[in-house]
DNA sequence: ATCGTTAGGAGTACAGTGTACGCCTCGGGT
DNA sequence: ACCCGAGGCGTACACTGTACTCCTAACGAT
């Protein structure tokens, strides 16, 4: 009778097949459906039993990002850093889109997980490998921030509060840590305060980084405009870049 | 004893009051403590007087959007169209700024107010009085969609939806309203529907506006690239534009 | 002045949420 | 044989949105 109705006694509860499950749930019923409750029912469990595995809801939702961060294909080494960020910027719309819930739920986010900056060390690495510099590199990846995730122009923003109570000497031992396992973030996040003298963190002009990515796309409509480009062609033989090209 | 401890007697709840309190509320206590609880006590009133004035929840976040949406400045007229474009969509900015909690609101609704509408419809007007095609503008609004509001991409989806028990005359009538009042976001639908002869919605290919968009950041920073572009002097003298401008 | 109507606020109630706290029950190391 | 701790159970609480009922004050018509 431990066991309902289930063959076998059922599989203990990990972290991994909580959040698997939570993901599974979210496809088919959606994010604001999902409750603790909900999902300890559909793991035939009581809903605390969950607070084993995951700390709060909040947590939870950050492990289902990491899940889902871990399915978007890792870049292909050998191209150019221009289809090379193409391809993984498209592979990770794809993953988006067939977890309809992961846009919003990555919006909320506020904290940074690891699984998410390998993701984004890998992706400014495809940009510097490319030879772009450090500074072009930063405004691209805010550009391209808002489009592909919602936390870029938090990044360089929250690294400075969750640890208020640390010496300089812990701070510069958890920074030396931390470039080692994320070198292109940190290289980026220090050369962008470096400029100014100041400590990691505040270095970053929202304001700019906004105008930057617009302007790029004021100027690409006016080309587009004074080149007297329609997509009736670019839609079915080639992509906008192509067709740019050809026009240009 | 009616009236509490305020001086004089309470004024009469109305909508606007209402959605007013709420705007000044998610100022203060930030989106997600809102609660129409705290929103009555703030409006010194039971909980469920609040009804009488909004559906629901949803609906007094559609309200307090349209707040907002009322404070954007409206375009200026006699600019071109780049700088007419660019302008509004740094007072969007502006505006979401002052109201921290209004990006995440906005990308959580999901119907669209007439308010809403009538602030696209001049949006698309610069475009078009600008000179650009249907087309083009019909793209860049994609494209400039997820940097300043987060629904644009649903704006050619969701209006077939919700009216399926309309007869053709009804829904024919209904969009010649439409184009009276919105003429231009309706010009721009029908046109985009157009080519494929199929009735208005289902017509947009998202797939395509993403790539769009994306291609004309990624020539972008390749043109930067190889001009050898850096920020250092784009920061303090000039905008971007103007950068790219000199460069060329 | 009296009436009925009605808009708008009050009160109560309910289902559903996240989660704090304590208990119980196994499986495995000593 | 013992213990002990990881992990699941049960209860409980504060809080959410909102349905339903009642009451009261304002207002136009008689």
């Amino acid at each position: 009778m431990t066991d309902t109705l289930q063959a076998g006694p059922r599989p203990r509860l990990n972290r991994a097949r909580v959040l698997e499950a939570a993901v599974a749930l979210a496809d088919e019923i959606g994010i604001e459906s999902l409750s603790m409750r909900r999902l300890a029912q559909e793991l035939g469990v009581v809903p605390m039993a969950l607070y084993k595995h995951v700390a709060n809801k909040e947590e939870l939702l950050d492990g289902m990002v990491d899940v889902i961060v871990g399915e978007i294909d890792p870049p292909a080494a050998d191209a150019d850093w221009k289809s090379g960020v193409r391809s993984r910027i498209l592979s990770a719309r794809h993953t988006l889109q067939r977890h309809a819930w992961a846009r919003r739920a990555i919006e909320t986010r506020t904290a940074m997980t690891p699984r998410v900056l390998d993701y984004m060390d890998s992706f400014v690495g495809v940009f510097l490998t490319g030879g772009l510099s450090l500074d072009l590199t930063h405004h691209a990846m805010h550009a391209l921030g808002g489009r592909v995730w919602g936390f870029t122009q938090e990044l360089f923003e929250d690294p400075a509060a969750p640890a208020p109570a640390v010496s300089d000497a812990d701070r510069a031992e958890m920074l030396r840590q931390a470039a080692q396992r994320y070198p292109n973030v940190v290289a980026i996040a220090t050369s962008v305060t470096h400029d100014e003298g100041s400590v990691v963190g505040h270095g970053c002009d929202d304001q700019f980084e906004f105008e930057f990515a617009l302007d790029l796309l004021l100027d690409g409509f006016e080309r587009l405009h004074a080149r007297g480009w329609t997509s009736r062609g670019a839609k079915t033989q080639q992509s906008n870049t192509e067709a740019a090209k050809t026009a240009r």
